[in-house]
RNA sequence: GGUCACGUGGCGGAGUGGUGACGCAGCGGACUGCAAAUCCGUGUACCCCGGUUCAAUUCCGGGCGUGACCUCCA
């Protein structure tokens, strides 16, 4: 079966088909780079980092062109920058910088493409100008404006009505809109902001237009796969495609794909409750791959219960794994291709915890296996599904050993038991193993010796 | 008020018009000096009420609940 997507577009799972498969094009809205991102922010980066890898995978890598922006033009980074008495560069580059660091944490492989809205002021400005030539947007006072009304089709992402959004339209009184749905485009600078200079003088770009014209520069003026958070889906992508879609007269992307949010029990993630999860604080305690699990454990689309217990959880299903890896340490993997099922999970809709169900299906068959060559099959197809998904990509030892200077202590009482067990003197040896094992190291024994994990 | 999602066992989370995915936790057994790991076994789960059907957790209608969006929040 080839892949398959939920285009929201349609509301359908849909064949996805590139419009030209030795250039297949991706887009999703990265992180405005004000502050520390949480772990929310980290999943549509690692969903679609999936999604990434899979179209490499079917494509060829040289093929797909991902392109994921950095938003470093915005209210909150001039309010940042203001709060911090810092330039705006100051703040921008500071959480560019942590931002990348992050999602690498997590497994994120970059993007083909890292565009910076500042560095496309012109063609933001080129697209704003077509508008107003073709009677989409007019200037104001205080900017220019997209008009809603001019664009028959406006609402058919989110399934508004242009008449619903009149009716709902929130208070905030703006005189120069000719419509209340009407959106700004341009903003006219104000005194003490940054700003660009324009045919409409001084000023910075709306919110929206940035990604219209990033997309249209690096990915050409129909894209194939356009992703971000579904809250994104109105107003953003509706505004995104009235921009594109007005300028060029052409579909601006052919399938839509959003994720689901981070649900946190009763209580809310909040600034104000000061238990917002940010990625950075999480992969002090944890590895990147657990968190990565963690994200990958629900389906793309449907809402994931974000508490304590799923990092437990998805730290104890990485040992599982690794564990039925070191197992056959001196097996060679034999093929690098995933199973068929797991290839079949992920085409399906991207749907993870199926692939990580065959991922637990190859893992115990390993253990039950006895044959050498058997084992080498399995460990390939192990390895190379949850390399897919950007899984089990340190080696075992590493994996359960952690700082190799403690590693190495430990190593030493591990031998000092073996000793004492050789001699049969069982306090001892369960002495030492309780002293691990406060240590938050488990002790297992084999035929062939004893090795050690972490399980803190 | 409008639009759109979602409600599955102690937890996370798949899936299906009729044999209870998968993982974690729990319980029993094998193995072990004892454990751990591993293996084997083990669970009267599908929000409520109607309807369709030989049969519904799965389809339809209504209700309740949770969440997102309704101009700049993944």
């Amino acid at each position: 079966m080839p892949l398959h997507l939920t285009n929201t577009l349609t509301r359908t799972k849909e064949a996805f088909k590139p419009q030209d498969p030795t250039r297949v094009t991706m887009y999703l809205c990265g992180p405005t780079v004000y502050d520390y991102a949480h772990i929310g922010n980290a999943r549509p980066a690692v969903v679609f980092d999936v999604l990434f890898r899979l179209l490499r995978r079917t494509y060829g890598d040289a093929h797909v062109v991902y392109a994921r922006n950095i938003t470093d033009v915005d209210d909150k980074i001039i309010v940042a920058a203001a709060q911090r008495g810092e330039p705006i560069s100051a703040v921008t580059d500071k959480f560019t910088r942590i931002y990348r660091d992050d999602t690498a944490g997590l497994g994120v492989l970059p993007p083909t493409i890292e565009p910076l809205a500042t560095a496309h002021i012109g063609q933001m400005i080129a697209l704003i100008e077509r508008l107003i030539e073709k009677g989409y947007a007019y200037a104001t006072p205080t900017g220019v404006n997209f008009h809603v009304p001019a664009m028959a089709t406006y609402g058919k992402l989110s399934g508004r009505a242009l008449e619903d959004l009149e009716a709902g339209a929130r208070v905030e009184v703006d005189a120069t809109k000719r419509n209340p749905a009407d959106f700004a485009l341009w903003k006219a600078a104000k005194p003490d902001e940054p700003y660009w200079e324009s045919p409409w003088g001084p000023g910075r770009p709306g919110w929206h237009i940035e990604c219209s014209a990033m997309a249209g520069e690096h990915l050409g003026e129909t894209i194939d796969i356009h992703a971000g958070g579904h809250d994104l889906i109105f107003p953003h992508h509706e505004n995104e495609i009235a921009q594109s879609e007005c300028a060029t007269g052409k579909p601006f992307a052919r399938y839509w794909v959003h994720n689901g949010f981070l649900n946190f029990g009763d209580e809310k993630m909040s600034k104000s409750l000061g238990n917002v999860a940010l990625i950075h604080e999480l992969r002090a305690r944890w590895p990147g791959e657990v968190l990565r699990w963690a994200l990958l454990s629900a389906h793309y689309r449907a809402p994931l219960e974000w508490n304590p217990a799923l990092l437990e959880q998805s730290k104890a299903a990485l040992d599982r794994l690794y564990r039925a890896v070191q197992r056959v340490g001196a097996v060679a993997p034999a093929g690098r291709e995933p199973s068929p099922a797991l290839i079949e999970a992920l085409e399906d809709d991207l749907a993870t915890p199926r692939a990580l169900a065959e991922l637990f299906g190859l893992a115990s068959a390993l253990n039950k296996s006895e044959d050498a060559a058997e084992q080498a099959v399995l460990k390939g197809q192990l390895l190379a599904g949850a390399g897919l998904m950007g899984l089990l990509q340190v080696e075992p030892d590493a994996w359960f050993r952690g700082a190799e200077d403690e590693a190495a202590e430990i190593d030493a009482l591990v031998a000092a038991r073996t000793a004492a067990r050789a001699a049969k003197n069982w306090a001892e040896a369960d002495r030492i193993r309780t002293e691990l094992t406060a240590r938050g190291v488990e002790i297992m024994d084999g035929a062939g010796g004893s090795t050690w994990r972490r399980i803190g």
